[in-house]
DNA sequence: CAGTATCCAAATGGATACTG
DNA sequence: CAGTATCCATTTGGATACTG
């Protein structure tokens, strides 16, 4: 998903950084919600642990959302969009739709 | 991009048809335009032309684009989107509007 | 022109076990 | 709870050479 290359498209700049196999799965999820680990594993059955953590650890990265960490025991995280991420909304919904279009056809 | 297992949410399905590398790309290029493999192949120099008649391969399989093979010599062949693959171009506008931002951006 | 074949490197992803 | 570490299998992708 790093690309240190110039983009050949807009279209190419989107996929390098939703273009990972659970990133707008999990963005979706997000939105209007503030959501802990345990919850998006739950949200997301096709994603192991493993996964989960080394794509959310990258969205941090890209600004896309934001990871607060309270020092509680148990630990206790929560995962929430960012202004940028929310910025991804029309995106996400458009995918969505098309999405549930395909399923009912099939 | 073949699941054989239900999918977890609309955007799923979705990325399991347009999630490959190159594949929203390819479709983007293909709106209003009837394109050749080697237009594409200017058109998307990050994809060598493995990778490309690959991913033509698949989106012809998914019922995305057309491919029409003229028998002539030399070959020629012609790739359009279907009534299907443009029901795509909301999507892929939203990907192209979105990328445009991030680009000017960073 | 429009690809395919082959070989190989790198990235992706799953299972299991483990930690603060 | 919220992860990480390790190992391993699969997938993806590039380079090069070749074909109808």
């Amino acid at each position: 998903m790093k690309k240190k290359h110039e983009y050949c498209c807009p279209i190419d700049a989107t996929i390098s950084l939703i273009g990972g196999k659970y990133k707008s799965i999990i963005l979706w999820h997000l939105i209007g919600k503030i959501l802990r680990f345990n919850e998006l594993q739950k949200l997301v059955p096709c994603a192991t642990a493993k996964m989960l953590s080394q794509q959310l650890r990258e969205l941090v990265q890209d600004g896309l959302i934001n990871k607060v960490i309270y020092p509680v025991a148990p630990p206790k995280t929560e995962y929430s969009l960012t202004e940028h991420g929310n910025s991804l909304i029309p995106v996400l919904d458009a995918m969505c739709s098309w999405g549930k279009k395909i399923i009912v056809t099939s």
